[in-house]
RNA sequence: GCCUCUGUAGCUCAGUUGGUAGAGCAGGGGACUGAAAAUCCCCGUGUCGUUGGUUCGAUUCCGACCGGAGGCA
């Protein structure tokens, strides 16, 4: 039986961070953060990683710990973040995992065996060539015919999908398909409690959003911005992909008006996080805890005691 | 006050030589196994400003009126 851990879900600004210390303090837990940008450094403000006062003494793993000039993955988060995990497990405490990147925390708890290949990968690089030469049509052919199936379930436009189940195959020799049916056989490393934070009516979800941006620029995002690029973070870099950060190059470099760039992040903002729903929805394990309006934490914090009880916790 | 242009989807605009209309953006839904805050897919009925007229038929033509922009006074 894998050991029991709590996961806090939920879209960007509904209090993941705030009730993963509350719940870390109530039932002696430590916090493991499953966000693909708060993952580097330098990047606080722009991605609301917990500052210091918000962590309130309680031990925060995963936050901070990547170079910005390095691009970072769901397997090395796996790789790391299970390490953090399986050291609170065994100091007998519990591991609480918050986080956005549906995809890093869903393989954490399943322990994905993600294939080979990386950014910066012999393969990557000559399938990012092709791709730039041929066109993805070319490459989703080959990929027709190497793996017929991974190619009716790829969008054929999906460019990144078509050439990473290419490189499974050209780093592996095993296709997508052949891979995905084995790793899918694995037991899950954990077994997670989850807990999904939303609002009931998304106007207030948007709202919040908005005023989280504008303290984001009053909090000096701008230099946070420069001074990851005058530290040499490329602008194609994963972490300047960040939303927050890639529109506000422009501004920097006086190419738009602060203005625009701000609006465009908080647009940016409000369709990252109906993506994040999204992904959310399908598990139906997630006891969500819904937002009338205003977010109130004493209520969360009552209604998710009653949930990880119920479940064995504490 | 007169003249010209303009009023079509939440926004910006196409269009119909008269047979009740379509793009982009926004918005909604979905996919997601080493880039995931990324990448990609699907979804467009709206009093065609209002009101008369011409017509078998008007959003399209004509008139008046009401908004908006510009010009002349």
């Amino acid at each position: 039986m894998p050991s029991k851990v709590v996961c806090i879900v939920g879209p960007t600004a509904c209090g993941k961070t705030t009730l993963g210390v509350m719940l870390a303090e109530k039932f002696d837990g430590e916090v493991i953060s499953a966000d693909s940008m708060q993952i580097y450094r330098g990047m606080e403000i722009g991605t609301a990683a917990p500052a210091a006062e918000e962590m309130r003494g309680v031990p925060h793993y995963m936050v901070g710990v990547a170079d910005p000039r390095e691009n970072y993955s769901a397997a090395q988060f796996v790789t790391e973040a299970s390490k953090y995990v399986d050291d609170i497990l065994s100091r007998g405490k519990l591991p609480i995992i918050v986080g956005g990147t549906g995809l890093y925390l869903d393989a954490l708890v399943a322990g994905t065996d993600f294939a080979g290949g990386s950014a910066g990968g012999k393969w990557r690089t000559v399938l990012q060539e092709r791709l730039d030469g041929e066109g993805v049509a070319a490459l989703y052919a080959e990929l027709s015919c190497i793996d017929e199936k991974a190619a009716a379930k790829i969008q054929p436009t999906d460019a990144k999908r078509v050439m990473r189940a290419l490189e499974m195959f050209y780093e592996t020799g095993k296709t997508k398909t052949e891979h995905d049916e084995e790793t899918r056989k694995l037991p899950p490393r954990y077994d997670a409690v989850y807990i999904g934070l939303a609002f009931s009516d998304r106007e207030d979800m948007k709202k919040l959003i908005d005023t989280r941006v504008d303290k984001m620029i009053a909090d000096g995002l701008l230099s946070e911005v420069r001074a990851l690029v005058s530290s040499g973070v490329p602008r194609d870099s994963t972490a300047l992909q960040a939303i927050g950060y890639k529109e506000l190059l422009p501004a920097l470099s006086g190419e738009c008006a602060p203005e625009a760039a701000v609006a465009e992040i908080k647009l940016r903002s409000r369709q990252y996080a109906k993506r994040q729903l999204t992904w959310l929805r399908r598990n139906k394990n997630i006891h969500w805890i819904l937002w009338e309006h205003g977010r109130d934490f004493d209520s969360a914090l009552r209604l998710s005691t009653d949930i990880l009880t119920a479940e064995g916790l504490g």
